[in-house]
DNA sequence: AGCAAATAGGTGCGTGTGCAAATATCTTGT
DNA sequence: ACAAGATATTTGCACACGCACCTATTTGCT
């Protein structure tokens, strides 16, 4: 490399640098909540996900679409996620009245009541996750990045 | 809430925020990389990330752990990701001879070739992931803030 | 030297995922 | 009003993943 690159290539080289360094970072993060969460709440990361977005929904609803988007799913896979969840009661569907092809799902009080109950120990297991990155060398500076950013609109969800 | 939260409580909440547009940043590009680099050279984007990971590496070989660790991957997922790499001829398995339980792992000029053919692709859908998230209010923060990212060391591998 | 604990890598198994296709409903153009 | 296409959700299927367990080798302690 060197001579035969050209100027845009530098750029390219710092994208997938940042890149790897945002996947490094994620991936610990969600092996250490995976863990946490999975023995002592039997919640997968992505189910955590979905029931703490439904809790942060203006109407506390929303649709198998939105949900998707949220959790960064496929829809066959939300359907399924959905499914779990509403087997062991955690939330329930509802049919739209204006659109009958869309299905709202809502939280129900089990649901509510484990999320309170998860939400603590995520918390604490994403800020000892977010100290544990910050020793490491190459993702200190993300995370530092991270803790700067403006407290965002209500959800990335789209 | 307000009231009822402890004094530690907002800095919590900042850091759930963070993580939640990390972990959507992180769909969003790691879904449209799966699409190229899987429709473009059939290969997964972890597949892509080790071959990667192993053009990167001084000497250019790797054992299973480290490679486990820079893909955030468990240990039997790196076994077969490596089995099904070597049975399409990427790379090859070498025996450790100062540790007999190690098995270094190197690209054959075959993997080299594909990734060399891939990782255009790879970088340009990298580039165009990131331009569409800059255009998401929430995420462009984030996104910023990558660019900013100081030129780090080789790699997050450990 | 000798034995326990730690570490490296691989295998059986259950499960969550995405893709493609199917069904139902809405929307648009004529 | 109606056909053609778009959109929402679900199902069949193949496959990659993590966990628990297994074997082989190394390390540490006595």
């Amino acid at each position: 490399m060197g001579a035969v690159m050209g100027i845009g290539d530098d750029a390219v080289e710092v994208r997938a640098q940042g890149w790897r360094t945002l996947a490094a970072l994620h991936g610990l993060i969600e092996t250490a909540l995976e863990r946490e969460l999975q023995s002592g709440h039997d919640l997968s990361v992505v189910e955590y996900t979905v029931l703490d977005a439904l809790s942060r929904q203006d109407g506390w609803h929303m649709r198998m679409q939105q949900l998707a988007r949220a959790a960064a799913l496929s829809s066959s896979a939300t359907t399924r996620l959905v499914n779990r969840l509403q087997d062991r009661g955690l939330l329930t569907r509802i049919l739209c009245q204006d659109d009958r092809r869309g299905i709202y799902t809502e939280l129900t009080a089990e649901g509510w009541d484990l999320l309170s109950r998860a939400r603590p120990a995520h918390d604490a297991v994403l800020v000892r996750a977010l100290a544990e990155a910050e020793a490491i060398p190459e993702l200190a500076p993300l995370v530092e990045a991270l803790h700067r950013l403006p407290a965002a609109s209500p959800s990335p969800a789209g």
